[in-house]
DNA sequence: CACAATTTGGTGGATATCAAACAATTTGAT
DNA sequence: ATCAAATTGTTTGATATCCACCAAATTGTG
């Protein structure tokens, strides 16, 4: 019988299996941590860590169109139209004619959306620096520097 | 005028304003590359990192609660039930009556889970080794441990 | 024991996302 | 210039997930 006698170490009363020792899982479950501790941290602004990305991109390309977003964060051009329904209903987004092409539209944030990015982004950084905490400033960078090689194409 | 004159650096034409340097981000986009690389390797067996997962805990743990498996996998219990429901509906899971209380469902992998189960280790394995192909062992072990350091309550 | 509190699996409603189709428009090839 | 191909935003399902609530069963407390 195969089987290498392995080190059965129990979480909580439950054996994980080979699942710690995936990359893939252990990123699963610090985004959800992550997602958790943003919630917690920014609930009151009716905020996700998507929205926030889809704000700060529209602010650093103001006009870009609605397909530009979507490939940016990395979502379909139809759940893009319902996330831009949504933020353009609480007035923080706004569509235009994009000047060249009358099927597209050019996104721009609204006073109002800038005031809450604004407002947001010190929020953010608090948020980034509790989920670092036990992380080093070296640990940091190293932590992201090698998280990008695992998507080399970036695309 | 405040603004620091920040170096802006596109990627395929768009400014990422303060995402890049924000490890959530990353870890976002990184777990979207890797579901994208686990679709297209495992695709044609109908199955999720997710999935996976849950087949591997209730390997790993014959017998154990639905209530159990939410935790573990950090899913809602009404989640539990529609993912259960449809593994049983694909009769690789079973529900069996719990010893001592009538409430709770005892879960076993068939024999057909088994089966599957036993496939798919090699391909996720595989499909780990692609993704991390651009990090050395030593890099491995460093990432998953960082991760770790992110989550440390572990809940 | 009696009965309140908790736990368990489940249902129904809300939301976010994807995929496939679509019409309007633009681009490209000849 | 014409017309096929591609792009853009959108609509319409399908699915996965959460949350609030529920009934049945169990546990804990007097």
């Amino acid at each position: 019988m195969a089987g290498k006698s392995m080190t059965v170490r129990k979480t909580n009363g439950v054996d994980r299996g080979l699942l710690p020792m995936l990359v893939g899982y252990q990123l699963r479950l610090a985004q959800i941590a992550i997602f958790r501790n943003f919630k917690q941290r920014l609930g009151k602004y009716a905020i996700t860590p998507g929205l926030f990305g889809v704000l700060v991109l529209i602010e650093a390309n103001a006009g870009m169109k609605q397909t530009d977003l979507a490939k940016a964060i990395h979502l379909d051009r139809s759940s893009v139209v319902n996330v831009i329904d949504n933020l353009e209903a609480v007035g923080l987004v706004e569509r235009r004619a994009a000047n060249g092409d009358r099927r597209s539209k050019a996104l721009f944030l609204t006073a109002k959306g800038k005031r809450l990015l604004q407002r947001l982004k010190p929020r953010v950084a608090e948020h980034e620096r509790h989920l670092t905490r036990h992380l080093s400033g070296r640990d940091q960078k190293t932590l992201v520097s090698l998280l990008q090689k695992i998507f080399p194409e970036h695309r």
